[in-house]
DNA sequence: CTCTAATTTCAGGAATTACTGTAATTGCCG
DNA sequence: CGGCAATTACAGTAATTCCTGAAATTAGAG
């Protein structure tokens, strides 16, 4: 339903805006927030929340709450303007700092606590053989995890322009592997791993 | 709040499908598709509705709208069972294809309707220098979308032993470029591209 | 310290989403 | 074709999440 919006946007901020609204709900924030983050993102200078308020009609006390709640995304910064009073936010500016918090922030809440649950559930002794099973999948996936948070660990820390290189390279890089896979072992700080 | 959940399930079972279940919200699906597809997870046999009811005290119902859901996410596959008319289900047993299709699904439904809008909204002229502005963040987020898109695309064709190796590798890969940077271009099918 | 602008908290109501039981449908078997 | 088991659609209700306006709090300016 295109429920009638008041927004004072130019048309074309107001239809990136309007998605970042739909989208929100399958990003796990709501539309309020998605509008917010996205208002923020193409603006050219910080806003305060009443510039908000004006732009999105929303009320002063949701958009205070969209803000805490990005802030505590880490996606949204507080920034002081002179001679105002008034807190101002806006987003970082290089869009590739903002995939990493994204990254950062979606692993802290959607696979951390997983993964802590499942090393917990496989230090249990299994009842009976159904038990077992269960925790031979719970391994199963918990070693995937694992080898995904590696993995990760070992990205984020890159600069962007190293990251661009390497999503360039992207699958090919195992063409090496074939040739020359000793390399496997090339710079490895530690020591031998379970697998 | 604790609430009382009568469950028909051994104990490190329940924990686990438990945990899905609260997690469930965070991965955009609700409880009682969480604790579903954590219970088949788990199972050492395919299950039906019947199954499913009786081991988390659902109503019917409820189960048959999950189990569809799952299905439509590819993450829960109908599996006939001999001298059985009703249909059973199971989760595929390789957990690195789970992630292939988790990754596969979330990129479709999180990703791709995004990446379309962005392009329709950078064909459109811009009124003014808000516009202007705004557009040239868009294209930000665009060329960030695309080259992971393009990324992920080559990566999601190698089987799962290869995508261990690469994951293995991490970082590392880079340390490669440093010394040879001209193996960018080694087994590139296409011609130059804009970056 | 007081006054005022800015922000936040919070309780209640609105809107959305999830769940249930019943009724309808599907499809297999004789 | 019935007849029966299994599944699904759907309407009503329950639960959750979202949003608002009013009241409380915070913080700077004078």
């Amino acid at each position: 339903m295109p429920e009638y919006v008041p927004m004072n946007l130019a048309p074309l901020a107001q239809q990136f805006v309007l998605h970042f609204g739909e989208m929100g709900s399958r990003w796990g924030i709501n539309r309020t927030v998605g509008q917010i983050y996205a208002l923020l993102f193409i603006s050219p200078r910080p806003l305060c929340a009443d510039d908000i308020v004006e732009a999105l009609d929303l009320s002063r006390s949701n958009v205070s709450m969209g803000l805490r709640e990005l802030q505590g995304w880490n996606l949204v910064l507080p920034r002081h303007i002179a001679d105002d009073r008034r807190d101002h936010f806006t987003t970082p500016a290089d869009v590739w700092q903002i995939l990493r918090t994204l990254a950062e922030e979606r692993k802290k809440r959607e696979v951390d606590p997983t993964l802590s649950v499942l090393r917990e559930l496989l230090m249990q002794k299994p009842g009976n053989d159904e038990d077992r099973f269960a925790q031979s999948r719970m391994a199963e996936m918990h070693g995937l995890i694992e080898q995904l948070t590696t993995w990760y660990d070992d990205i984020r820390k890159l600069e962007s322009e190293r990251l661009v290189t390497l999503l360039a390279l992207g699958a090919r890089v195992t063409k090496f592997l074939d040739i020359k896979d000793k390399v496997v072992t090339l710079g490895r700080g530690r020591s031998g791993r379970k697998t």
